[in-house]
Order: C-alpha cells, then sequence, then structure tokens
RNA sequence: GGCCCGUUCGUCUAGGGGUUAGGACACCAGAUUUUCAUUCUGGUAACACGGGUUCGAUUCCCGUACGGGCUACCA
C-alpha cells in the first residue's frame, strides 16, 4: 500500500462557481500530487440533478487552468485509465455497489416518505433523543429490516420509491486518521444510518464517493473540514466493501474564514466587503432559485495567477521558515500535509493586494508593457511599445494592480485638460507664471532633452529668476501632467519630449492665466 | 441540543518544557524624496482562562470558556 503511486482527486459538485476555498483545496491536492510525483484528478460530483447549474463544470476547469495548477486527468484534462470522471456517467457502477452492501447485510432498503421521516425526527426530539435514522429508531421505520422479504420485494415490485441506508453498527468505535490532526474517534452509536442510494437512482456522496476513490485508486483524499463528520461513515464503507487494505489516507484541510467576525467564507462576503470570492468572473444560476447571478473574480479584479495561488498557499500552510513568496515550483518541492495548521485562516483581502504587488514587481518592463499595451489599444491607442516600456518603469512602482496603470499614468498619453486646483491655487501667480513661460522658453531652444538636461535648465532658469525650485517644482509638474504628484518629474519630461513638453507648457500658461 | 474539530500580536503565521516569544500584512513614527509612491530605520501589539504534571509551563494532560464544522433522498 505504501508503494503505490500517489493519486489525489479534487471532486468539486458542479452546483455553482468554485469559490476561492475550494481553490485552495485543488491547489493542496495539486501540490501534494507534483510533491510525490504523482497524479491530480479532477471529478466532477453531479449526483444531485436537483441543484445542477449549467456552466459550472467548464467555469471549474477554466478556473483551475487560469490558476495553472492543472489536473493530468480528469473532466476537461484528458481522460486517464480510469474514465469516465463525472459521476451521471458512472451511474449504472454504483447501484451494483449499493446490491454489494445489501447482499453483505450493511445496508438495507427503506421505504419511508419524507413525511414519515419528519415525523420521526419530531418524536425523537420530543423525546430528548438526538439522532435520527439508527439502529434503534429503523426498528420502527419502513424498511428490509423490519419488513418482510416478501413484503419488501412486493413494494420494490410495485414500483414504490425507496432508498438504501447504510446499516451503522450499534456499538463500534470507528477510529479515523486523519493527516493533519491525528485519530478522530466517534462512536457508531451516534452515527446515523446515512442514505447511500437515493430514489432517483443516483447514488448519494458517501457512496459515490468511496466508490469512485476505490475504483480510481485515489490513495489521499484531501478535501474541507466539512467532510470530517463524516469521514468515519467513510471508513465504514471501506471496511463493508472489504476495501480497507487500499482505503485511502484523509486530511481534512481546514476551513477558509471571512475577514470579518467568524464563520466561513461565503460567496456573500465578497459583495459585502468588497473583494473577490471567485478565481474567475462569470454569470451562473444559483443552484437554489435557478436564477442567473453574476460575480467577480480575482482574474478580472486584476490579480496575477500565481500572487492568487502564492497568497492562498500561505492561507494554511506554512514551511518552517520567513519565505512568503513562491513559485509554484518552489510550493510543490516544499508542501508537505503535516504543515498545514490545523484551524481555520481568515481571509485577509490587505495580503492579498500585497501579495499581487510583490508579483508585479516581479514583472519584467516588458511583460508589464505587454498588458498596458493590450489596454491601450482597447482605449484606441497605438503606442511605440519601446515607449510603453518606458511608461510603466515610471509608474510601476505605485501600482499594486496592471489596472492602475491607466490611472497612474493616462498623462503620458493624453495631454491634461484640467490642472490640479489646490497646486494652482496656492503656486500660481505673476513670478511663478513668468518662470514656467520663461522654461518654456529655454526648453524651445534645446537640441537635446534628457532628465538630466531638463532638470538643469530648470534649475538654471530658477536662478536667473530669483525664485525657489522648491515653489515652482509642482507647479510644473502639473503643467506637464495635470496632476499635483507622480514619477520623478525629468524622467517624465524626457519620455514625453521636448516638443510634447513645450506644448503642454505653452498651453498651460494660457489656459491657467484665463 | 448532540457529535466532531480548533484556540500564539487586529490578520496570516514561526516556535516549542528554561526564548528579549521570531517573521509578514496592516497601523504609527522618523530618515530619504521637488510631489505622491518607493526605499530604509524604528515602534505599538499575542501564547483564551482554570487546574494539574514539573525545579520550571506559552509548549504536555484535564477541565472551562469561546469560535467553527456537521447534524438532508446537498455536496
Amino acid at each position: 500500500m505504501e508503494n503505490r503511486r500517489v493519486r489525489v482527486r479534487f471532486a468539486p459538485s458542479p452546483t455553482g462557481p468554485l469559490h476561492m476555498g475550494g481553490v485552495r483545496t485543488a491547489l493542496y491536492n495539486y501540490l501534494f500530487a507534483k510533491h510525490h510525483g504523482g497524479d491530480f484528478i479532477l471529478r466532477i460530483e453531479d449526483t444531485d440533478q436537483e441543484r445542477f447549474v449549467p456552466g459550472a463544470e467548464e467555469y471549474i476547469i477554466e478556473a483551475l487552468k487560469w490558476c495553472g495548477i492543472e489536473p493530468n486527468e480528469g473532466i476537461g484534462f484528458g481522460d486517464g485509465a480510469y474514465a469516465p470522471y463525472r459521476q451521471s456517467d458512472r451511474k449504472p457502477m454504483y447501484r451494483e455497489y449499493a446490491d454489494q452492501l445489501i447482499h453483505s447485510g450493511n445496508a438495507y432498503y427503506a421505504f419511508d416518505t419524507s413525511e414519515e421521516l419528519g415525523e420521526m425526527r419530531k418524536l425523537i426530539e420530543a423525546a430528548g433523543g438526538t439522532s435520527s435514522y439508527n439502529a434503534i429508531t429503523r426498528q420502527n421505520m419502513k424498511n428490509s429490516l423490519t419488513l418482510s422479504e416478501d413484503e419488501v420485494k412486493q413494494r420494490i415490485a410495485a414500483g414504490e420509491p425507496y432508498v438504501i441506508r447504510m446499516k451503522i453498527p450499534r456499538n463500534e468505535e470507528i477510529r479515523v486518521k486523519d493527516l493533519i490532526r491525528g485519530w478522530v474517534v466517534v462512536h457508531s452509536g451516534q452515527m446515523d444510518d446515512k442514505v447511500l442510494f437515493k430514489s432517483d437512482g443516483m447514488p448519494t456522496y458517501h457512496l459515490a464517493n468511496v466508490v469512485d476513490d476505490y475504483t480510481m485508486k485515489i490513495t489521499h483524499v484531501i478535501r474541507g473540514e466539512e467532510w470530517l463528520p463524516s469521514a468515519p461513515l467513510h471508513v465504514l464503507l471501506y471496511r463493508s466493501f472489504g476495501w480497507e487494505a487500499v482505503m485511502p489516507e484523509f486530511a481534512h484541510l481546514p476551513l477558509l474564514l471571512r475577514p470579518d467576525g467568524n464563520g466561513k467564507l461565503s460567496k456573500r462576503d465578497g459583495d459585502r466587503l468588497g473583494f473577490p470570492v471567485f478565481p474567475i468572473s462569470g454569470n451562473l444560476q444559483d443552484s437554489k432559485t435557478k436564477k442567473m447571478e453574476s460575480f467577480t473574480g480575482y482574474r478580472e479584479s486584476g490579480y496575477f495567477p500565481d500572487a492568487f495561488i502564492n497568497m492562498l498557499a500561505l492561507l494554511g500552510w506554512h514551511s518552517s521558515g520567513n519565505q512568503e513568496l513562491y513559485t509554484l515550483d518552489e510550493l510543490v518541492k516544499d508542501f508537505s500535509l503535516d504543515r498545514v495548521s490545523k484551524s481555520g485562516a481568515k481571509f485577509d483581502p490587505e495580503k492579498s493586494k500585497w501579495f499581487n504587488q510583490q508579483y508585479l514587481r516581479k514583472r519584467t518592463d516588458a511583460a508589464l508593457a505587454a498588458i498596458w499595451m493590450t489596454e491601450l489599444k482597447t482605449k484606441g491607442f497605438t503606442p511605440d511599445p519601446i515607449f510603453v516600456e518606458k511608461a510603466v518603469r515610471l509608474i510601476k512602482e505605485k501600482a499594486m494592480f496592471a489596472n492602475e496603470f491607466w490611472t497612474l499614468g493616462s498623462f503620458l498619453f493624453v495631454a491634461p485638460e484640467a490642472y490640479d486646483a489646490e497646486v494652482v491655487k496656492k503656486r500660481w501667480n505673476e513670478n511663478s507664471a513668468k518662470f514656467v513661460a520663461a522654461v518654456n522658453t529655454a526648453y524651445q531652444a534645446m537640441t537635446s532633452f534628457t532628465a538630466a538636461e531638463a532638470e538643469t535648465l530648470f534649475k538654471q532658469t530658477a536662478e536667473t529668476q530669483a525664485i525657489k525650485t522648491g515653489e515652482v517644482m509642482q507647479l510644473f509638474r502639473v503643467c506637464v501632467s495635470g496632476a499635483a504628484g507622480g514619477p520623478a518629474l525629468f524622467e517624465m519630461c524626457e519620455l514625453l519630449g521636448k516638443d510634447e513638453v513645450v506644448k503642454r507648457l505653452t498651453r498651460a500658461v494660457q489656459t491657467i492665466k484665463a
């Protein structure tokens, strides 16, 4: 068993967009698989026909692709030897396994209607009881344990709806070994006879997941902590099937918590607190209301996929050192489940911005220029790539996101129409106007126009006019760019070029005066 | 309610029987800067509580509190 090739799966259900918590689960599965040179599989768990959302599967696939954590097997990524990878496509096999459990006495048919179940729960609650369908109560319900064999056959033959339930042993300690939490012990008396096979002919998650993991030779089940309570049931299932020797190891990941207060991160938190909860934007039905809902993604908010992944990786996992910036390869190399924290991690949108900024700074000017170029073209500009690269070099240190470039540097492409009112009010007077005009005249005579030369001439002019540079520097900047802040003044003058600067100064002197 | 899981600065976390409890984000202050930003330096800030065990517990054990998850013919 220890020699088996590592195979893990990410098994979302197509009931909506995959949110960042799901992406993190996928990421940890990916990292674990790659770290061990194993397989990372995408399996679609669509056993709930009611909540199926068209397009959700495609969304999941696209999201994983954008994140750069592509499965090497499964839906959307090429079938391996264990196809199909969509549970609805595997439908016929589950019934056989359910039957197997019935024959071995580990499961039974149950005919109770939902009304009858509701009544039973009410009775138990009234009596102060806790569990529902279990070793005690099933004796009073309509199932193949209480009904005669003939009646059971009759009911089935008559087409009466039924489910197949797990027959949980009455008095047994079920031990689950969790790679992150250690041994978790649950008494079978507290578990109930979960439905394994639904009356619509589909298995429930519990059955399908165990059967699939077994048949797909999954070695490690890495999933969210919300599955921990049902892990004992899954262990029991493996035991009942006689698959204990090849049962996967379990690792239940701590939950991603919302930034404010407590509770797990949900899709509503994004709108409420103003940060993306989903990897990519989209528009999908709500699984319950069936109404179309659009949602915003990290991609569309300007995040780099590698920054997003890095941030996510550190939410619940940390190596022993102080390193925080990891490439995917480094994550693969360093990742291990035993360094995953036990407690939930509150998501901090501020820090995720910081991660993006770090990645923006790691990008080359050429790469950033290419991103900006795309935006510039949609705005109708066709600038010289060299110019854009120089421009990006000037403004990038102020940006956390590439989508801030335009706000930061539009003046490099469009002459200002308005001038910062506060600076004008404070600094514009007869002397300063004369000074700006004088610099403009001096610049016009220049044959070479570098930042250093422009600065020298600027200072000389100031000296001649007996004016302190500090008093006119910002006004001069406003004349050129319109804004009070910005990149190094003479650097941007050089990039704009003499003619453009002269043009702008001329216009500024006229406009502001008026 | 029952069951399960958890608890180190505001947040993500390192650490681990004897430490000035470390780093990062955020925040604050100073320096640099023509501006904004960057950068640099410094600072505020944490072992939930109570019992054990021990020469010594933040670290190990138990309890309490608090938080979270689950409790569907949903995953």
